[in-house]
DNA sequence: TTTAACATTGACGTTAACGTGAAGTTCAAT
DNA sequence: ATTGAACTTCACGTTAACGTCAATGTTAAA
């Protein structure tokens, strides 16, 4: 199994190495260590912080995408523990669906206040012939 | 023309007027005053207000969002300041629909990782009969 | 006309999300 | 064996986006 040092991951995702020890300062990530201390991260790691910073870029605080990551990282155990999972799941998806929505509202707004700009082009243009 | 004092904007978006004067303080807006002092918002200040706490919400931080404002604010003058307007404008309109995108595919990679869990509780429920 | 609810400008406090040393440890290469 | 790069843990510093007083002025109603 591949193992990635903690440089070999802020390179990659083009943050700092401070970044990544602050994400396990606050529990979004807990790498195994080797016998000197350093940490050693797995591909399971990567994909935490492929969501992190996905999560991130929409406007997601530290707090809900830790959420997150701690829901697709236990297996829920027992059919109580997977329906209340699968629950809070769905909840997430949907937040982030009523995210998409309201950008698509907040691109139709921008394009209709472009609609002025055009406008007073195309007159400006007209009345140059 | 309808003016609306500061406390009636901030019930109305829900923050408190110490985030409207913040917000003028960084020069995202610029209500006028009555003889005493007292800032008088407008159906401008308004729009400007939606426009910031929309874009807020998907992850734009108050400096990008102060050029969109600044953007929308100023009416160009001249074929020349009206195209990088345009231009302007129409780049940001596709960073919104950059993300639009880009939360579709964070949508789809979270309801591929719910699938594992709906497929356990199928396995369980299938156990149990 | 006084009282309560609003407004104003400072100005210092707070929190999230890191930045930035310092002081020491480990590892790979010369 | 030593050097330099990369790692470790403190621990204090920084910035954005407000929160929270304090001291004072305004206004509408009783």
């Amino acid at each position: 199994m591949t193992r990635y040092s903690i440089s070999e991951l802020a390179n990659y995702f083009n943050v700092t190495t401070r970044t990544i020890r602050y994400y396990e300062e606050i529990g979004l990530l807990k790498p195994e260590r080797n016998d000197s201390g350093y940490r050693q991260f797995t591909k399971k790691e990567v994909t935490q912080l492929q969501l992190i910073f996905r999560g991130k870029k929409y406007g997601f605080n530290l707090d809900e995408i830790k959420e997150m990551v701690l829901l697709f990282d236990e297996d829920p155990t027992g059919r109580e523990q997977l329906r209340r999972t699968i629950e809070y799941g769905e909840g997430k998806i949907s937040e982030v669906d009523q995210r998409i929505h309201e950008l698509q509202a907040m691109k139709g707004e921008m394009e209709s206040l472009m609609q002025v700009f055009y406008d007073e082009l195309n007159q400006l243009e007209e009345d140059e012939s």
